[in-house]
DNA sequence: GGGATTAATGGACGCTCGTCCATTAACTAT
DNA sequence: ATAGTTAATGGACGAGCGTCCATTAATCCC
């Protein structure tokens, strides 16, 4: 990235592509341990390293031996906190799971409660680069093709699926009662549906063209979609940022 | 499935869940070769196992145990006519593809020159039985995730995208002459960018839901949103259908 | 400080993976 | 018929898989 994409801001979508996390130091923050035996640590470490073998090259090749050398500790560390690979991989899920709509939790907060910007609030999570990055869309891909088979996994892809569509829906609905009561259930269900859609479309053309994808005018689709049906709403922004 | 279901022609979304493919007969209809030796049969018998397993268990559980096991041929057959586990996947990532927007073209052709008789003609293909099911979501989803890792894979997870990119974009472009000329190209590439990424969405919502998806539903949302764009065109269907 | 408890190690285990090739079977051309 | 060619077989191979546990190391409690 040159000096001038910085000056032009430019799309700037060539982010540096992380596929691995940072490293966090141990830190047991409230109750001191310097320990070095420290299994909560432990946990963390194998799920974080799980990831991100996943992210780097893909769930079909992510063994134990790969995870445990990035994590760095010995072979039986699986089998001891997790019981197996599988429960591990279960874990990771839910780790992954839980992360998302913490993030989404945290934006709507700032929206109090006006549906209008808690649909924004969501719409501009999802698309943030803190959730849709490289490292996240693999992981929640490889995780939504194992579902398929693995019930335990297919609980935390559809636990994501489900809270976010209730939310959404909720707002949708609040709306919709300021248009025409006939097609109340219509327009709040069309637009919750087109929403979901919506978003999970553009994970997966991220997924696919990472380097050609602009949050920017992302969003500005999803706003002309639902301004669509809500006509006095999510009009488009003015031409700055 | 009860009789009333057929007789009020419920959305009947119980389709019986096939993730195999119905053994077509060797059939080396032109020339007759009733033999015993059929290279050309063996191979597509092991893309089409390999395409069963894959939908069947996952792309992580397909092993060349698996598929010579279903396909009913000796453990050599993969590296005689494919070189390896590799490459078989790859023709069989090529067969997906081309089965894909052979269909596609297909329904297009019926199609005449209308641009909004295409774009319609494309939506009905993508969100048609033949092309959205349970086996092909599976394959689709496990390709693109092994075509992060898998450049001769990701090759034609690519071509499809773009087919009907071009596909869709030059119909809008024609479509979006008759409106303000000023936003034409905007448009265009917005309609384009939303529908190919509902359209994405809807099958990654279809993977993880396929009883509860309508395609009714569907359809009517993408109709919607195209409206929304080109408000003279694709408005809504009477409810007749 | 010493015994009990719990975390972590790392190698051995049986098994399955994908590859490869000597052998056999089927078909073709002479 | 026979020799030559090509398709198909199936077992052997080494590598790598995930699991498990006897052993060692760290920490806690009295």
């Amino acid at each position: 990235m040159s000096i001038f994409d910085v000056l032009l801001h430019l799309p700037s979508e060539m982010e540096a592509v992380r596929l691995t996390t940072p490293a966090v130091k141990p830190e047991q923050s409230a109750d001191k341990r310097p320990s070095k035996r420290d299994p909560e640590n432990a946990k963390r470490v194998l799920i974080r390293a799980t990831l991100d073998t996943i992210a780097e090259i893909g769930i079909t090749d992510t063994t134990v031996s790969k995870i445990i050398e990035r994590a760095g500790v010995s072979r039986g560390m699986i089998h001891l906190h997790f019981g197996g690979k599988g429960m591990l991989l279960t874990a990771a899920a839910k780790f992954v799971s839980e992360e998302y709509y913490q993030e989404v939790d945290r934006r709507i907060q700032q929206a109090a409660k006006n549906p209008e910007a808690i649909i924004m609030a969501v719409i501009h999570a999802d698309l943030s680069e803190v959730l849709m990055n490289t490292r996240s869309t693999r992981i929640w891909h490889a995780f939504r093709g194992i579902a398929g088979s693995n019930a335990s996994i297919a609980v935390y892809s559809n636990t994501r699926d489900k809270r976010l569509r209730h939310l959404i829906r909720a707002a949708f609905d609040t709306l919709a009662k300021e248009y025409d009561q006939d097609e109340h259930a219509t327009r709040a269900r069309d637009a919750t549906f087109g929403l979901l859609v919506m978003l999970e479309g553009m994970w997966v053309d991220y997924l696919s063209h990472p380097n050609e994808f602009s949050r920017e005018v992302a969003t500005s689709i999803v706003r002309r979609f639902m301004a669509g049906i809500f006509p006095r709403h999510f009009q488009e922004q003015p031409a700055s940022e």
